[in-house]
DNA sequence: CTGTGTGCAAAGCATTTGCAAAATA
DNA sequence: TATTTTGCAAATGCTTTGCACACAG
């Protein structure tokens, strides 16, 4: 976890513990957290840390492009600190989002210039289902 | 527009002139507007109408399937009154949410089937870019 | 040392809710 | 007439902000 370093030092920006602690767990999870997940996990090792600070902290690292913010329809959002684009899958019954991987949707955004006049930039997926844990409780 | 008619009478819900301008407003629009935007355009039509009526009638209409909720990355949410499942895109400049028309992406869910061990049931894509007045001014 | 970051509490905003009055079927 | 719906205001819940103190560089 050298790249957060030097990004930090790059724009004189300061990597507190907490920030680290944050980015870290971020990197180490798979359950796309919400800011008081964080809050809620982080606060057994940092005691003090305050929601406010989980919410400085995203976004400092959403605008260094470390994370990235998810809007799954939630009334919250949702973090990732894998910020390649690619899709997700939310559990309409238990609200679990995974990631959906070994897909490849380049050729979406090749698809999508050709029938608008935007210059498309970026693009996010969200499927929604029932999840296989959800599946079987039934 | 009988449709709404006979929908609200199978349900047993009133199909009062709030409720009826709502998803005609929708309906003639393609701006996906919020909740608000909804709000200040009818007040004219409506001067006594309330936010929290249009907020309760949207939450009806999509309880009903005549309206569906999009997820755009802002704040709040938009309202699309075209409940079939098409991407949309965003404009990062100027916030203009448009559709994206004659878009096939039928073989997208099958796809992710693929993928996943989830059941699919639907999806929502959302592009972001420029558009192109956005592109003009420039 | 100096300026940035933290933590607290308060503020902001979109959305929801409770309830009495009004309107629909 | 019997319910349902409206409109108002207050409440809610997530996120942001202001500010004094603490801390990293």
């Amino acid at each position: 976890m050298n790249k957060i370093n030097d990004i930090f030092k790059d724009k004189n920006l300061k990597l507190t513990p907490q920030r680290y602690a944050i980015y870290k767990f971020l990197k180490s999870v798979k359950t796309h957290p919400s800011a008081e997940m964080i809050y809620n996990e982080l606060k057994q090792d940092y005691p003090t840390m305050s929601l406010a600070t989980v919410y400085k902290t995203l976004k400092t690292l959403i605008e260094l492009n470390l994370v990235q913010e998810l809007n799954v329809g939630e009334d919250n959002f949702r973090y990732d600190a894998n910020v390649d684009i690619h899709p997700h899958i939310i559990c309409l019954n238990c609200g679990k989002v995974d990631d959906i991987e070994n897909t490849n949707f380049d050729n979406l955004k090749k698809d999508v210039l050709s029938y608008t006049d935007y210059d498309v930039l970026s693009y996010k997926l969200y499927f929604y289902g029932i999840c296989s844990e959800c599946k079987k409780g039934r």
